[in-house]
DNA sequence: GCTCGATTATGACGGTCATCATAGTAGCCC
DNA sequence: GGGCTACTATGATGACCGTCATAATCGAGC
């Protein structure tokens, strides 16, 4: 595993940064990439407006990126080891954060990564959210194994659930309604069930 | 069924408008819903500039709602009643095609209603694509059942697909390499097998 | 040939975008 | 206090956005 998730040295990360970043990636989820501009991550953050290429030299792309970071951990924080949990339990859980996306923010929030790599304009941020949808792959295969599934059965159900989950996350935001979700989420369940 | 596909009265529709129209729909796949801008599908449809608003006096939101129509009966086309075919086939020939359109323009496209789902700036638009994805389940459940699946367990199958392939094509787009969308449709491919 | 509708040309509007240069402030270490 | 670094304020740049008003052109039917 060569992915290696950089994060800032100094211990006391500025403020205003990590305010930007989560803003960033909030807006990412809610509105997409381009709607993630310096002005609306700003009055999303409170963060001040002198700043920004002080704290992202690279500008948009690197704040961009730092937001793909925040998402990328937020999951995988999710689903880190919790031995002793059934392959059911780390399935529901996992489809309970999606649900919880979709109806915390009233269907007004959907995959971040997704945003990004629908409407990247450069190879860089795009090749982030690669790299952050491996990440989260690896770390569902790995709860699968943990939870008693065949390594290799392991790996392509991590690739059926997420990609299940991000297509269906967004058709119930596209219809305001869970039922596309709840449908696929149930599938799902049913599917697993047939591997123990 | 409810949606009604209106389509231009006069039989020969302005060729301008049809060829924004596709350019849209072609632009919103590859690069998103705020690069589907008039000058880019002016740019990649030759249409003159003059006529906009004349072909869409409702603006942006209009073309971009006759696009996401021109997307959604491509779908409905390729699912058209097929009498005979098995299950396997059915699934097959849905997942083929979207593996075309990955691999037709080297990773550099997707699904149309995915883009503007994530990026839509007005309701309008989003419920379009709403529409269109029930338009799509409701297409792919009905060839389901005629090749002989159980009605209500072809309408769970059809979101699974549908939903599966939707990650899997942003996922491997992100990527740039077949391997996640692969291994989503073997999986799918064994689970529909479980079903006959 | 003329009319009249459909289509297109042209140019402008205010707004937002990402980016940057310059200058100012704040706080810590010596 | 002095100096150095981290942070912020301000304002400008050029480009593109969606929208629209006005006028020119085209083409078919009378």
């Amino acid at each position: 595993m060569l992915i290696v998730i950089v994060e800032r040295e100094d211990n006391v990360a500025s403020d205003a940064r990590d305010r930007m970043i989560a803003g960033a990636a909030r807006l990412l989820a809610q509105r997409g990439l381009q709607a993630t501009s310096f002005s609306t991550v700003l009055a999303e953050s409170g963060a001040p407006r002198g700043s920004i290429y002080h704290h992202f030299p690279g500008g948009k792309d690197e704040m961009v990126a730092a937001a793909i970071g925040a998402t990328e951990q937020n999951v995988v924080a999710l689903l880190d080891f919790r031995p002793g949990t059934t392959v059911r339990q780390v399935v529901e859980s996992f489809l309970g954060a999606w649900r919880v996306l979709l109806t915390a923010a009233d269907f007004h929030a959907g995959c971040a990564l997704v945003a990004v790599t629908v409407a990247a304009d450069t190879d860089e941020v795009r090749e982030r959210a690669a790299q952050a949808f491996g990440t989260w792959l690896t770390a569902l295969a790995a709860a699968l194994r943990k939870a008693g599934i065949d390594p290799p059965v392991a790996e392509s159900t991590a690739a059926l659930l997420l990609s299940a989950c991000e297509g269906a996350v967004v058709m119930s935001r596209a219809e305001r309604d869970l039922g596309p979700f709840d449908t696929v989420a149930e599938t799902l369940l049913t599917y697993v069930d047939l591997l123990a």
